[in-house]
DNA sequence: AGAGTAATGTGATTTAAGTCACAACTATAA
DNA sequence: TTATAGTTGTGACTTAAATCACATTACTCT
């Protein structure tokens, strides 16, 4: 199945390692296809988030509202990027985030548990697994940085530069909600961008 | 040495995984103990991060000073916390940090190929590593979330309630820069507080 | 012990960004 | 195809926090 393929592809390239007919077989056994509708929720808060999902089409942003009702998206997910709230997912507490589906979304989830397994069984898995830690703590960093040190407009060159694949995909007040920004601060600063 | 007790009680605790002698041994000869002043530099801008190191004593922030000379604290570092610029320690890329002493440090460093060694040979080393990087993608994503959605007072309560050691020993102004925040607004933020 | 440096407090002023309000435009769905 | 909801732009006003300036207090180093 072609879902499979384009995670198999992604597993041994990211991990340098090929996975074996056993390896494939294990994992699509247990990585089971979800789609959602755009608009539809991967998870709501309050609930433990039991499933990772690996992006095989679509996208998704991970999101919580504060007492005022403003919406703060944490994260912006796309195709062959993981789709989980890991304080949940790892700790099973209850999240505190909401992940919602931007477009019509296909995923291949799995549970903690099935993780486990992987890790210890499949070599590639384990190294594709590391190395993306390695990534998401790096990126974190970044994001980190970015928000406590740039002015809105350097988040804004920075997101154009780090991820311009957003800009395009991405309505406005999500990409303002991302960069911790009012929607008509993010218009002004597009519209000094154009000069 | 009683340097390492400390450090081998760490490395089983959070594994929940048993040290054989070997790995022990392993271990003490790969990871040198390093002596810093306070203020001494752990990481220079500019420089790759060879080292990664266990703090055994003493505590260091990462930081960088931008173009207006204003310092912004990414990071603020305790006993029994790993000190590096992951993101130039893995990729071997010149750091934008500087990991600095705030106060007499003594740690245990090694190197990333040294680390990989670790990784491999030593189960409990190996199960630590996964634990750690799972509570510092957890620990990343709240800051996230704090610099993004929150005001400098909820950003300071915050502070108090997850990590009320860094108020006993940090001055201000360093907590200030941490939040986020000048000097003058932590100060006002803490005279509210006292009343 | 005393000079020099670093850390903190506080008022006055400025500024970046948020908020509010409304208009214009663009999807989407019945 | 028209009604409805969602998205974007823009002006007027407000506000949280930064900046500037100076006083006070606390370290630390020889």
């Amino acid at each position: 199945m072609s879902n499979f393929e384009a995670f198999f592809d992604y597993i041994q390239q990211i991990s340098g390692k090929l996975l074996s007919d056993d390896d494939k077989h294990l994992l699509m056994e247990h990585f089971k296809p979800k789609k959602l509708r755009k608009r539809q929720y991967f998870l709501q808060e309050g609930d433990v988030c039991k499933y990772i999902g690996f992006i095989v089409k679509g996208s998704a942003r991970t999101f919580t509202v504060d007492e005022k009702g403003h919406e703060h998206t944490l994260k912006l997910s796309l195709e062959n990027w993981w789709l989980a709230d890991f304080e949940s997912f790892y700790l099973l507490t209850p999240s505190r985030f909401n992940i919602e589906a931007l477009e019509n979304l296909e995923v291949l989830q799995s549970t903690n548990a099935q993780i486990e397994e992987f890790l210890k069984r499949i070599p590639a898995f384990s190294a594709m697994s590391n190395l993306i830690s390695q990534n998401y703590t790096i990126a974190n960093q970044k994001r980190v940085q970015a928000a406590m040190s740039y002015t809105a407009e350097e988040r804004y060159e920075e997101l154009i530069s780090s991820y311009p694949q957003f800009i395009q995909r991405f309505p406005q007040n999500i990409i303002a909600s991302y960069l911790g920004l009012s929607r008509e601060t993010l218009s002004r600063i597009r519209k000094n961008f154009s000069k």
